[in-house]
DNA sequence: CTGTCACAGTACCGATCGGTACTGTCAGCC
DNA sequence: GGCTGACAGTACCGATCGGTACTGTGACAG
């Protein structure tokens, strides 16, 4: 099928790692194998080992890929400019509410990643990463509210967060990332002083 | 090694689970075989088979037991006769924060078995009800505090619980638990009318 | 003394795993 | 036309997986 396209490299290797992203989101890193990657990438076991070393970097080059992915949409859609005020905090709790609702999320990759590979210290240090990059869009949105403390109200929305994420996974209700806002707004009017 | 120890069936069932605990917890349902945990357990795989007719059977016994533990270890240890008013809701806070903050603390175990067995209805209606087990501490250590909602606040607290975890076991710091403390006080004092 | 039972130890089964080697076949370039 | 390189397909490797079968042994009951 298709069989002459031009061979391109970088074509081949996006899409494994489109297809690995998928397949080990669905079922799990442990419960997918490299030859089921392949075959559904369209593509064989030699072309993955040769963008991949071995499963694990491939494992760690779709969670780095994966997380910028998600970063730069978030950004994007939580852009300052779409709103003002408590709201520019808040809209990232929208966009992550609606992200969470989506059919077929079953919790952060990135968290789910490290849960697979427990033992792997370079995985471990992509998900501080994106913990990290989470707090920097929090703080950054934060800006000019004239809380008190924003690292501290920071790393307070950023349990909510995943928390709502681990609760819409489990319960399988979509209504924790409305509860979720709901606690953002409170701990933002909380830490105005102007309250 | 002690040959002779006289046979106690629900002994050597209590030793394997004990063992696939321990295991499990520590690298994975995937990651761990039968044959390791009977072999740490000090028993033979024909005994594993005797008590858990499958792998499956045995993470399913695994976690109810532990989700049973976990809760009436923390329903003692925040009993309500040992502080009063908000108090009573925040020594939830104070116990998971201490517990959370133990070396080796790497997540809920039963969130962690709910991502390593992605396909199992049955892990994932105990993860439900383990969570459904936390709002109804909540909610019974709220009663009486005269907040507007408290299915809600306990909805909210629940966040900051599951999300302190979440962030300790990937930041690797242990200030989560303080920062959820302090959210949860700030959610209490913004849901007490009498503010 | 003689069963019976729970048990440890071990060998084994088919399946699947991650990873390697080899073959044939296209496409583009000289 | 001949060369080169990326590619799919396949066979294969040793290891390990979950699960079963078998053997020997010690403790207890009659």
């Amino acid at each position: 099928m298709a069989q002459g396209v031009p061979p391109n490299p970088s074509a081949t290797r996006a899409r494994i790692l489109d297809t690995a992203t998928a397949l080990f989101y669905e079922r799990g890193v442990h419960a997918v194998g490299v030859n089921e990657i392949a075959a559904a990438a369209g593509a064989s076991k030699l072309s993955l080992y040769r963008y991949f070393p071995s499963k694990a970097e491939l494992v760690r080059a779709m969670l780095t890929e994966h997380s910028d992915r998600i970063h730069a949409w978030l950004a994007r859609k939580t852009a300052p400019a779409t709103a003002s005020g408590p709201e520019r905090v808040l809209a990232v709790f929208d966009v992550l509410t609606e992200w969470f609702a989506q059919p077929g999320y079953h919790g952060c990759a990135i968290v789910n990643g490290v849960t697979d590979t427990r033992a792997d210290p370079e995985v471990a240090a992509i998900a501080r990463a994106h913990l990290h990059r989470y707090l920097d869009l929090l703080e950054d949105r934060l800006a000019g509210l004239a809380v008190a403390d924003p690292g501290t109200l920071a790393r307070q929305l950023l349990l909510l967060i995943e928390g709502a994420s681990v609760v819409v996974t489990i319960e399988g209700r979509t209504d924790a990332g409305a509860d979720a806002r709901k606690a953002a707004a409170a701990l933002l009017r909380a830490a105005t002083p102007a309250s």
